[in-house]
DNA sequence: TGTACATCAGTGAACGCGCGTTCACTGATGTAC
DNA sequence: TGTACATCAGTGAACGCGCGTTCACTGATGTAC
């Protein structure tokens, strides 16, 4: 049976992340304020503590909302793209990506900018929505593979880097070649570093006049290395 | 004519910024104070306004001195590298890059993590040391054009991509390919996205048992990339 | 269905904290004659 | 070389600010009988 008083809960729990999040469209990470947030949601300032223990708890909560967000809208293009090419879905899911950053850029700096000063990320919380986006990109690169659209990739790996490679292909349970898997790790991080990039500003000088047409040309590169 | 004055100014200089540097080998910069750093120079806060006009200035003066301690080390890296090829040194000054941002992953944080809030760097201190490292990465392979040993990289690029390319190449005088040139700006951010992935433990959940040597695989592929 | 008690949400005041910045001051250093 | 004045470095007190967190409280909601 449900009460009223769970009610009246799960929508203040619901209050207070949008709230947040409309904190975060105007205020970086690091200043984001637990005042600020019960001041504008009409309530005390000691009345959030009913509902999270800490400022800590309120940037994992926003933390794990905003990947979720991002991997949501990625998996949405995605399903609006499942006709195209593995190659092109992959273009896809990356510039859908880019436009939530684009569109959200403090909450991106949340989830792959600095750190928040004295902010550790609960792993047990944190961990799995934080993979999602990068476990979208590797599943597109291993269906692929499965459908033998991949070419197989042979880098000349470190046998250290080749054994966390196959380590980590057998955690996912995947069967592309290791080569694969391995370009596909690094362009996570190339991918992420091309956003970050266009977002903090360090395109500079007026370089790029279309930085979505980059990043488009980008990922076509990152496309060739991994092998699709 | 030096007068005493003069002496005790530069010194002072010198050790606002050594004691910056310092606190950011501890706190990020987001929490980088004013206060805190007179009051370990042994100095009352207000003093530093003779020397500093703003916290705003003391950030610039510590992201400048980051940047040109950064490209410095890639430099002598390079320096100490002279005989490899090129492809070797370009691998040698993304790994003396990250030599650096790990021993300093604050001041790294401060060149390429989220902004600073409330803080707009000023771009006629800040764009040219700045760029010091990019163009180094872009000279290597200029370097490599010009001796033959670039392969020309034909990448299908978007007209106004193209046309951003050529006005670059134009602007930095240089001679290798469009396309080569696209590679080199795309592998920028991938390189720094890696460092930074490593630097804010992106790489989670124990994937990589020596990161180190994951990106010097990583930047191998990279490195084919641009025709190195 | 009604009563007695337990649970819980939100209040309001207070805590201690550290911050950036200003200002009038003092004493030392530099400059002009 | 010595004096009179101007420049400048650093002091100390004060400003107003917003923050995270605690605590005893009140009134409303839920539960057991």
């Amino acid at each position: 049976m449900v009460t009223a008083r769970q009610v009246a809960r799960e929508q203040m729990m619901r209050d207070i992340v949008r709230m947040g999040r409309e904190h975060l469209a105007k205020v970086l990470p690091a200043d984001l304020s637990l005042r600020a947030v019960a001041r504008d949601i009409g309530v005390v300032p000691s009345a959030l503590y009913r509902y999270v223990h800490d400022r800590e708890a309120l940037i994992t909560l926003l933390i794990v909302d905003a990947y979720d967000e991002l991997a949501d809208e990625v998996d949405a293009a995605l399903m609006a793209a499942s006709n195209l090419s593995h190659r092109k879905r992959f273009e896809v899911a990356v510039l859908a990506a880019r436009a939530w950053a684009v569109r959200e850029p403090s909450r991106f700096a949340l989830l792959y900018g600095t750190p928040v000063p004295g902010y550790a990320a609960p792993a047990d919380q944190t961990v799995v929505p934080g993979t999602r986006f990068a476990l979208t990109l590797a599943g597109l690169v291993e269906d692929a593979w499965r459908a033998g659209e991949l070419r197989t990739v042979e880098a000349p790996l470190n046998p250290t880097v080749r054994v966390d490679m196959a380590r980590l292909r057998g955690r996912l349970g995947f069967e592309m070649p290791v080569g694969n898997l391995f370009r596909v790790y690094g362009l996570w991080s190339a991918v992420i570093g091309a956003i970050l990039f266009e977002s903090f500003g360090q395109y500079t000088a007026d370089v790029l006049s279309d930085p979505e047409e980059f990043l488009r040309a980008h990922t076509d590169g990152l496309a060739d290395g991994v092998g699709l």
